[in-house]
DNA sequence: CGCGGTCAAGTGGCT
DNA sequence: AGCCACTTGACCGCG
């Protein structure tokens, strides 16, 4: 089991997301910028390895402006050795990497332009992992997307652009994850059944919609659509309800007895774990000491 | 130099 | 009808 948290690390004086207004483009800023994000990317994984968090997710921010057309500058030329680097030092310390494409990236959009731009961003996301050189372990997470008031229509809808949009290298690394308000376990499971992409499991969006699983068969369920040799083992964001505001919203700091509780219900189940927690490492250190004392590392 | 409005992009639920 | 939340705030103009 691996344990890490998304994109920031909070203890380290630098961001791997920086970025600019669209208005102050220039290639001369956006080289700046990735070089700065680099940087600090390979200082935040140094951090990981010290305190023993394997798991981490890269922000989408690491290239500015990647899918958009202002930006047409050859950056994977001009970065590549530096994300090799970056590639290496993962594969050394044998470290599971994902990314998370934002809001913005739907397939299964009834505009044109919607749908496109989410394929230059998958295909932008994929990218930086291929040019990481890392294996099909590294992964790609998104939603389901909307339903448009007609969701079996919408998941059609996506395994379509699945099937006759999406290049190789997104589909090697594409996995959809439960949601909290459109879709359920069971729609992933039916967009599982019509692409293979394995599911990723967030237990709060699944306390949050759900058909009425058990949390540890939720699991099963989840962990069944991955093949290990080929996609890893599986992947869930973890989180809990803050307390008194609207559902769905995150925590601010680890209930370390809850996450115990989650992991003595999931006992024996292997996967690794994405801490989504507002404070981030600190929260993400506390669920390794936890899960070491139950001798799950 | 600090504050706060705004930023490429979407969707749906809540107030 | 508008705001908010979402994997993550950061940029930049203005006083």
């Amino acid at each position: 089991m691996k344990i890490g948290y998304p994109c920031i690390n909070q203890s380290l004086d630098c961001t791997s997301s920086r970025t600019f207004r669209l208005a102050s483009y220039s290639d001369e800023r956006l080289i700046e910028t990735v070089q700065l994000n680099l940087t600090c990317l390979q200082r935040i994984l140094e951090y990981n390895v010290q305190h023993g968090l394997y798991f981490f997710r890269l922000t989408s921010d690491l290239v500015p402006f990647a899918s958009h057309e202002v930006n047409q500058y050859n950056w994977q030329e001009h970065f590549k050795e530096q994300f090799v680097q970056l590639g290496n030092y993962i594969k050394q310390h044998n470290m599971r990497i994902s990314m998370h494409p934002d809001q913005f990236v739907v397939l299964n959009s009834p505009n044109p332009q919607t749908v496109n731009n989410s394929i230059a961003e998958l295909v932008y996301q994929a990218s930086i992992l291929d040019l990481m050189e890392l294996d099909t372990t590294a992964r790609l997470q998104i939603h389901g997307g909307g339903a448009y008031g007609d969701k079996g229509s919408a998941i059609d809808r996506f395994a379509d652009v699945y099937h006759t949009r999406l290049p190789e290298s997104v589909k090697a690394r594409l996995c959809v994850e439960n949601d909290d308000r459109t879709y359920s376990l069971l729609d992933c499971l039916r967009l599982h059944e019509l692409t293979g992409m394995p599911i990723i499991f967030d237990n709060l969006h699944h306390e949050c919609v759900n058909n009425g699983e058990p949390m540890r068969e939720a699991v099963e369920i989840a962990a069944s659509t991955w093949q290990p040799d080929r996609d890893g083992i599986l992947m869930m964001d973890y989180s809990a309800q803050a307390p008194a505001e609207r559902k769905g919203k995150h925590v601010q700091t680890i209930s370390e007895e809850l996450f115990h509780d989650f992991l003595v219900e999931t006992e024996g189940l292997d996967m690794d774990i994405m801490l989504e927690i507002k404070d981030k490492e600190a929260s993400a250190l506390k669920a390794v000491a936890v899960a070491g004392s139950l001798g799950r590392l």
